[in-house]
DNA sequence: CATGGATCGTACCGATCGGTTCGATCCATG
DNA sequence: CATGGATCGAACCGATCGGTACGATCCATG
């Protein structure tokens, strides 16, 4: 008995299809960008229904950014531990993944940041915020495999790099962002054998 | 006779105090996040006034990030002369620079880089773009003048460092942003003595 | 087949938005 | 002192916003 108890056609199905259109479309124009009549329309459902599952546009906000945030992390955590354990390898594949992330034609920028700046809300600060939290323990787990001697501060340098190679890529219209990122942080991490780099530079 | 021809009151100052209060507010609290009545009431002058020098509130908000830009591209290339002819000591300088920025209780990012992510204006975008045009052309300078092979490439990945730590600093609540940033700036320059840098890492 | 929750479509609400208008006031100039 | 542009303050406008209400419809369950 897969269907909810007392109800018919599945809410979870619809609530989860709500959020995922709703994501791609507010993602695309931005949280103010698009009010909520239009809204239901580009996801194919009724003002009413869209109300009773998130009771506010700024709930549904939440709830979009919390799933979005989980995806992205979980997303990044697999490429890393699919790399092996050389550090090298984990940044090269977390800095390829992100290129390949900025050549997607709906790349419109890290869409927990985007909304921080545009929503004053503090649930949606609290949201960002502990998106970044996850992103830095990601990069400090792998200033930590490369031995270096201060891995918070290593791992905050590479969130440098990443968010802002990240924001370069969303307001410059310009190539080899990821690689020349990657560059970077090999040149960051320590003892590092850089003859094996190619020589960019 | 330091006023206008046929006018009263001098409008041009009028039109530069309209601009100076708008910027404080609408940084604060976002372009959004502030009407325009509440935007008079704040800088102090009614909204006909308001609308004959500036048209429209989108105007308006785009001669202010125009001034913004020169502003800041302007403090920060006096910076880096301010530090010399060594790299080393205008990197030093600009990070510096922006630790102060980030210690500024009303420091809340790049205000161009808000804009561009709250307004999906063309405009809005183009100034944007313009403004990490002249950042980029900064760091740029930099890396010539160390040296770097590929100046070019060094030049952005300096920004991508710069724009992260702006951002770290704006998302993050944490301390030695500017210098953690300044520490991997240094390690990305070619034939640093490294042994003259603070072995925080 | 009847019930009732889920959904739809639409009309509606109060609030707020960007922008306009207008009469009153201020003041440097002629 | 009279003129006229700059400014004020408040009323006003149409549009849009987030959110609600309601009758009709759909459909899995009992």
């Amino acid at each position: 008995m897969p269907v909810p108890r007392g109800s018919t056609i599945d809410p979870e199905r619809t609530r989860a299809t709500i959020l995922r259109a709703a994501t791609a479309v507010l993602y695309e124009r931005g949280l103010d960008g698009v009010g909520v009549a239009e809204l239901c329309t580009r996801v194919g459902v009724s003002k009413e229904t869209l109300y009773r599952h998130f009771g506010t546009k700024d709930k549904l906000v939440e709830a979009m950014l919390v799933e979005r945030s989980d995806h992205v992390t979980r997303w990044l955590a697999d490429v890393v531990a699919d790399a092996g354990d050389d550090p090298h390898d984990q940044l090269t594949a977390l800095f390829g993944a992100l290129q390949e992330w900025y050549d997607d034609p709906v790349f419109r920028g890290c869409a927990m940041l985007n909304a921080a700046t545009q929503h004053h809300v503090e649930a949606v600060r609290a949201i960002t915020a502990r998106h970044l939290d996850h992103y830095l323990r990601l990069l400090t787990g792998i200033a930590e495999r490369a031995g270096a001697a201060r891995p918070e501060i290593l791992g905050r340098q590479l969130l440098m790099l990443a968010e802002g190679a990240t924001l370069v890529a969303t307001h410059q219209s310009t190539t080899d962002v990821g690689a020349h990122a990657l560059q970077a942080a090999l040149a960051l991490l320590p003892t590092t054998d850089q003859a094996a780099l190619p020589r960019a530079m």
